[in-house]
DNA sequence: GGCGTGACTATGG
DNA sequence: ACCATAGCCACGC
């Protein structure tokens, strides 16, 4: 693992970022811990949550909804629309929430180290 | 360089 | 399961 030391290493980690969200399937979910660690940065799981809050304001094709915390948590609700909008989503691709928290998290969870393809 | 902040995480009570 | 604590690190002031 290594830390951000350059303009490029930003971008890059920026961009991994982008890539690893937009490659979750639907109807499955992930953590910012986890995609860091897939980015190469493993304790930058802070940062990824930032980065999705940035492209969160602009229209993109990024299923930030589909990243919640290491105990499956919907800590991001806050930075959608409504309060309840990143929980409507999720549950509009079968997964369901009780209590702010993902239920059957084990399963639904997407692990991007282990099951990412790259598509097309 | 110090200090507070945050869509975090692991651990211990 | 819940709460507190302590690491973590880029960022802005």
């Amino acid at each position: 693992m290594r830390n951000i030391q350059s303009e490029k290493d930003k971008e890059s980690f920026i961009l991994a970022v982008y890539d690893i969200v937009r490659a979750i399937p639907e109807g499955r979910v992930t953590s910012y811990g986890a995609i860091a660690k897939a980015t190469g940065f493993a304790n930058l799981s802070r940062m990824v949550g930032k980065i999705l809050s940035n492209c969160g304001s602009e229209p993109n094709n990024i299923p930030a909804h589909r990243v919640v915390n290491s105990q499956g948590k919907l800590t991001g609700r806050s930075a959608f629309g409504s309060s309840d909008e990143m929980q409507s989503l999720l549950k509009a691709e079968g997964i369901e929430i009780r209590n702010d928290k993902v239920q059957n998290w084990k399963k639904a969870f997407w692990n991007p180290l282990t099951e990412i393809q790259l598509l097309q």
